[in-house]
RNA sequence: GGAAGAUUAGCUCAGCUGGUUUAGAGCACCUGCCUUACAAGCAGGGGGUCGACGGUUCGAAUCCGCCAUCUUCCACCA
C-alpha cells in the first residue's frame, strides 16, 4: 500500500472504528482475566456532545485501552442518564414552541411526547463518542429510565421505606408562581435587586392583647408577609433587647400575638437586631420556627396571591399587597422609616418570576447511616480520590449531611411508589397490585381505582447513584437477599471512575452509598476528577457564550487522535482545563510525524548480507535502554493517574528519541546518489521499536495507530493492536543511557558551534577530544555530528573553538573561521561564571555547620561538583591561554 | 460570610519525604536551513530574583505564619 505524504485522519476513522465493532473487540464477558470496568458518567439522554464530554470520555478510553493490552479483561458500559429536569424542560420548550403548553396535557399525553423526543435524540451523543474513538462495550448500553433500571429504583425507593429511611416531610422549596412548579436551586438566579427596608414599629402587648406604649423596631424587605409572623427573634446576648425576655408582641395592622424569642441566629449589628419570624415564607425562619416550635402560617398561594389566611389584603399579588400595606402601616404609625436596600433575590431561570420560597410536602431519604458508611469507604481508602484535595471537600460534606430531598415536581422520571387511600394514608409499594393488597390490610373494601399514586417523580441521582450495580445487574438494589448474578459477581467493585468534581456530592458520594448499601463494598477503587473546560481566557464552556467548538467539527478537520491528544496535554488532573486549539493542531503534527516515521522506515530497502555498522548497533543497544526507561516511567504515570505526563514521554520517546535520534543514526548512507541498505538485524530491531511505539501511543491515539500496525505487515482478519501486549521494561545498564548521553551532547556542541560559524551540515569537521571519553559512543558521535573524531592529549595551538561536554574538553579544529577575540571574550565569560559558581561551593563546604549537618552524599555531592567546576575552570584557562598566543 | 485549593518562563504545567536543580517540560517566540520521511519539518538560541513580606534551618520553589490575587464548593444574610 502507497503511503501518502500527509496522514489522512477521516479516511482511516470510520475504517477500523467499523472494523472494531464488526469484531465486537469492545466487548466483554466474563471469563477467567481480571476485569477492569469502568461505567460512563452517563450522559443526559437528550445532550449533545461537548468539550467536557471529549476531555472525559478521552481519558476513559485511554484507561480502558489501556488495560486492555496489559491483559485484562476490559469493559466500558455506556448509556444515558434520562436527566428528569433537563429533559422535561427541554421537551415543555418544544411543545411550547408548537403552541402546546404542558398544562394542557395528560401526564400519558405528556410522557408520549418525552419519549418520541428521547427516541429522536437519544442516540445522538452515543454516536457522537463512537467518533471519538471510544471503545464501550455498546452491546452493554443502558438507559436510567429503561424497565429494568426504573424497577430497580422503585425496589430501591420500597427498600429504604421499608427500613424506616424514607420519609415524608416539609421542606421549603423555590417555588415559580407563574410557571406553578417548584425549581430545583440551580435554576434559581441570584440578584442584586433594589428594594426597601422597612423599619417597623411591633408594639408590646400587655398580655391581654392590646398595645402598650412600648415598641420594638424590625427591619424587613417583605412587609406583606408580617400576617403570617410566628415570632420576633433576638440574639440572647444582645443585652439591649434584654427588656424584651418573656415578652409579647402585637403584629400591626391584625394585633395577632406573638412571643419575642431568642436564638444565635439573629444577627445584633444587621438591621435592628430585631428579626421578624415568618416559618411558611423564609428558609431560615422555618428552621428557627422548628427549634422553636412556631407556628406555620402560609399566607400566600401558590400564584404569589395573598390567601384568606393573611385576613387583609386576601386575593392581593405579593408585590401589589406589599405597596398597599406600606400605606397601611404609615397611616397606622407601625411605619418607622424606610431605607434604601439592596439585597440578593433570586429570579427563576424560566420564567423570571421572583422566586417564592414555599412550603411543600416533600420525600426524604434519611441520610445519617449512609453518608457514615459512605465518608469510612474513602477515609480508609477503600476508595481513592484523585487529586486528593477532594477527600476535604467530600469529608466536610458527608459530615454535615442533610437528608435527601428524592422528590421532584416533574412528570419525567420514575414515579413515586406511594399510593394514596381516600382518607390521605398511603402505602408504598412495588406495583399497583401490590399496594392495592396492602392498601387492603388498612381498609378492606378497597378498590383499586380509589388508590391514587403520587404525582411526583423521583430525582435523577435516585437512579443514577445506583449506576454501577444495576448495569449489570438490575435485581440487585432493594433485593438484599438476592445473589449478584454473573456479570455483578465478576465486574463489581468497578475499577476506575473519570468524572466532574462539581457532582461528588450528587453521584460519586451518592454511587457510593448506595455501593456500601446494596454489595457491602465500594463501587470502584478510584475515582479520578477532570477539571472544567475552560477557554484560552479561562471562561467557562458555554453555549450563551458561544466560546464552545463543535467536537465533531474539530474531530472533522483534524482527527479524533489529534483531538484526543489535544485534550490531555493541557489535563493535570483536578485542574481546569484551558482548552485552546493550538493543542489539537499539536496533536495533529504529532499524528503526522509518525506517520512519516513510518514511511520512512517502510521505504528502507535491506540488504540481507550487510554487516551491522557500529553506530547502528550503538543506536539499538542504546534505543532499547531507553524504551524500558520510558515503559517504565509511563507506566507509574499511568498509576499515579498522570495521564498527560504518560503522554508527554511517549511523545518524546516517539518524536525525540526514535525519530530525531534512532532513525537519523540507523539511517543508511547514500550509496551513488540512492539511499543505501539496512543490515537485517538493525531493520528487524527498527520494526520492533516502531511496533513498541505504537502500541505504547495506541491508548491515546487508537486510529492511526491501529492503521499503521495492519499495515506494517500481512495480518489476519480479526487482528488488532488493540489486543496487543503493551510493551513491558526491561533490565537495562544505565550506563548505556549516560554515555549516549554524553555522545548528544557533544553532538549538540558541535551543532551549536556550525550554527555559530555558518558552517553547512554537509561539511564534514574535525572534533579532538581528551582521552577518556567512552569509546562505543564515538561512531554515534561521528555519524550525528558528522564529524571525524581524534583523541589527543593536548590541544596545543590548534586554530578552532572548544567546549565541555560535563568534565570532558571537546575541540572542534576550524581554519580560518574563529574570531579569537570573540572567542576569548565567551571564555572568560563561562570562566567568570565558573569561578564564581566554584566560589559559592567551597564556602558552602567551608560552612563547618553544613559540613556537621548535612548527610554524607549531600556533602559528597558539593565535593564533586567542587571538583567538575575545578576541572572546568582549568579547562578554560588553558584554551583562554592558548588563544591568546595565537 | 464559611470551607478547600491555587499562585514557578509569554501560555499550559512538572518539580513526590527541604540538599544530584547551577529551577525543568511542551507550546509559543527568535535565528539559520525546502538536508532525497515529515516546512504539520530540521538545527540552534533567548527567556523565570518560583505572588509579597516575615519566620524555621547549615541550606527553602519545597516547611510555618501573615498579606494579596484567582478558582471552586457551601451559605447567600431579615
Amino acid at each position: 500500500m502507497e503511503l501518502a505524504a500527509k496522514y489522512n485522519a477521516a479516511e482511516v476513522e470510520d475504517k477500523w472504528y467499523a472494523y472494531w465493532l464488526e469484531h465486537k473487540f469492545f466487548h466483554s464477558e466474563p471469563n477467567e482475566k481480571e476485569p477492569y470496568t469502568i461505567v460512563i458518567p452517563p450522559p443526559n439522554v437528550t445532550g449533545i456532545l461537548h468539550m467536557g464530554h471529549v476531555l472525559n470520555n478521552t481519558l476513559n478510553d485511554v484507561l480502558i485501552r489501556n488495560a486492555r493490552m496489559h491483559g485484562k479483561n476490559a469493559c466500558w458500559v455506556p448509556g444515558t442518564d434520562h436527566a428528569s429536569i433537563a429533559t422535561e424542560s427541554k421537551v415543555v420548550a418544544k411543545l411550547k414552541a408548537q403552541g402546546i403548553s404542558k398544562d394542557d396535557l395528560t401526564r400519558e399525553e405528556f410522557l408520549k411526547h418525552a419519549w418520541e423526543w428521547k427516541e429522536e435524540h437519544g442516540g445522538i451523543i452515543l454516536n457522537q463518542l463512537r467518533k471519538l474513538g471510544a471503545s464501550c462495550d455498546w452491546d452493554r448500553t443502558r438507559f436510567t429510565m429503561e424497565p429494568a433500571l426504573s424497577e430497580a429504583v422503585i425496589n430501591t425507593f420500597v427498600y429504604f421505606y421499608k427500613k424506616g429511611w424514607i420519609y415524608k416531610g416539609v421542606r421549603m422549596v423555590n417555588w415559580d408562581p407563574e410557571a406553578l412548579t417548584a425549581v430545583s436551586d440551580d435554576e434559581v438566579i441570584h440578584k442584586d435587586t433594589k428594594s426597601h427596608f422597612y423599619h417597623l414599629r411591633y408594639y408590646i402587648s400587655d398580655g391581654q392583647g392590646n398595645p402598650t406604649d412600648k415598641y420594638l423596631v424590625i427591619a424587613t424587605t417583605r412587609p406583606e408577609t408580617i400576617m403570617a409572623d410566628a415570632a420576633i427573634c433576638v440574639n440572647p446576648n444582645d443585652e439591649r433587647h434584654h427588656w424584651l425576655r418573656g415578652k409579647k408582641v402585637l403584629i400591626p395592622l391584625i394585633n395577632r400575638e406573638i412571643p419575642v424569642i431568642e436564638d444565635d441566629y439573629v444577627e445584633m449589628d444587621f438591621g435592628t437586631g430585631c428579626l421578624k419570624v415568618t416559618p411558611a415564607h423564609d428558609v431560615h425562619d422555618y428552621e428557627i420556627g422548628l427549634r422553636h416550635n412556631l407556628e406555620v402560617l402560609d399566607i400566600i398561594d401558590e400564584h404569589g396571591k395573598l390567601n384568606e389566611k393573611a385576613r387583609i389584603l386576601v386575593g392581593e399579588d405579593r408585590f401589589v399587597a406589599r405597596k398597599k400595606i406600606v400605606k397601611m402601616l404609615e397611616e397606622a404609625g407601625n411605619l418607622e422609616k424606610v431605607e434604601e436596600y439592596t439585597s440578593p433575590v433570586g429570579y427563576s431561570e424560566r420564567t423570571n418570576a421572583v422566586i417564592e420560597p414555599r412550603l411543600s410536602a416533600q420525600w426524604f431519604l434519611k441520610m445519617d447511616t449512609l453518608a457514615k458508611m459512605a465518608l469510612d469507604t474513602v477515609e480508609s481508602g477503600r476508595t481513592k480520590f484523585i487529586p486528593e484535595k477532594y477527600v476535604n471537600t467530600y469529608r466536610h460534606w458527608m459530615e454535615n449531611a442533610r437528608d435527601w430531598c428524592i422528590s421532584r415536581q416533574l412528570w419525567w422520571g420514575q414515579r413515586i411508589p406511594a399510593y394514596y387511600l381516600p382518607d390521605g394514608r398511603y402505602v408504598v409499594e412495588a406495583s399497583a397490585e401490590a399496594a392495592l393488597e396492602a392498601a387492603k390490610a388498612i381498609c378492606p373494601d378497597i378498590k383499586m381505582e380509589d388508590l391514587h399514586q403520587d404525582e411526583d417523580v423521583l430525582d435523577t441521582w435516585f437512579s443514577s447513584w445506583l449506576w454501577p450495580i444495576s448495569v449489570f445487574d438490575p435485581e440487585m438494589p432493594g433485593h438484599p437477599d438476592h445473589q449478584p448474578n454473573k456479570d455483578l459477581a465478576y465486574y463489581y467493585p468497578t475499577s476506575d471512575l473519570v468524572t466532574g468534581p462539581d457532582i461528588i456530592f450528587f453521584w460519586v458520594a451518592r454511587m457510593i452509598m448506595a455501593g456500601e448499601e446494596f454489595m457491602g463494598r465500594e463501587p470502584f477503587s478510584n475515582v479520578y476528577f477532570t477539571g472544567i473546560v475552560r477557554d484560552k481566557i479561562g471562561r467557562k464552556m458555554s453555549k450563551t457564550l458561544g466560546n464552545s467548538p463543535d467536537p465533531l467539527d474539530l474531530i472533522k478537520t483534524y482527527g479524533a487522535d489529534a483531538v484526543r491528544i489535544g485534550m490531555l496535554l493541557c489535563s493535570s488532573a483536578g485542574n481546569d482545563i484551558f482548552y485552546d486549539e493550538a493543542q489539537i493542531k499539536q496533536g495533529a503534527a504529532f499524528c503526522n510525524k509518525i506517520w512519516n516515521s513510518y514511511r520512512l522506515v517502510k521505504g528502507f530497502s535491506v540488504d540481507e548480507n550487510a554487516k551491522q555498522p557500529a553506530v547502528a548497533a550503538e543506536a539499538v543497544k542504546w534505543f532499547d535502554a531507553k524504551l524500558s526507561d520510558t515503559v517504565a516511567q509511563v507506566e507509574d504515570h499511568y498509576r499515579k493517574f498522570r495521564i498527560s505526563d504518560a503522554l508527554m514521554a511517549i511523545y518524546k520517546l516517539f518524536w525525540d528519541d526514535y525519530c530525531a535520534w534512532y532513525l537519523e543514526a540507523i539511517k543508511p548512507a547514500f550509496v551513488d546518489g540512492k539511499p543505501g541498505s539496512v543490515d537485517p538485524v538493525t531493520y528487524k530491531a527498527t520494526l520492533d521499536y516502531f511496533e513498541a511505539l505504537l502500541k505504547l501511543i495506541h491508548p491515546v491515539m487508537p486510529f492511526i495507530t491501529e492503521e499503521l500496525w495492519q499495515n506494517m505487515e500481512e495480518r489476519k482478519d480479526g487482528e488488532t493492536i488493540m489486543y496487543a501486549a503493551a510493551p513491558v521494561a526491561r533490565p537495562f545498564d544505565p550506563d548505556t543511557l549516560v554515555h549516549f548521553e554524553l555522545a548528544q551532547e557533544a553532538v549538540n556542541g558541535v551543532r551549536g558551534i556550525r550554527n555559530q560559524k555558518n558552517i553547512a551540515p554537509k561539511e564534514t569537521l574535525e572534533l579532538k577530544m581528551k582521552e577518556g571519553f567512552p569509546a562505543e559512543v564515538v561512531p554515534v558521535i561521528e555519524k550525528m555530528g558528522n564529524v571525524t573524531v581524534d583523541s589527543a592529549h593536548e590541544f596545543g595551538d590548534m586554530q578552532g573553538v572548544g567546549f565541555m561536554v560535563r568534565t570532558y574538553e571537546m575541540f572542534v579544529a576550524l581554519n580560518g573561521l574563529v574570531n579569537v577575540e570573540e572567542e576569548i571574550a565567551k571564555l572568560e565569560k563561562d570562566l567568570a561564571y565558573q569561578q564564581k559558581f566554584l566560589a559559592g561551593v567551597r564556602a558552602k563546604l567551608a560552612n563547618e555547620r553544613f559540613t556537621a549537618h548535612a548527610p554524607a552524599a549531600v556533602i559528597e555531592n558539593e565535593r564533586k561538583k567542587e571538583a567538575d567546576s575545578l576541572s572546568k575552570i582549568e579547562s578554560l584557562e588553558s584554551q583562554l591561554k592558548a588563544l591568546k598566543n595565537s
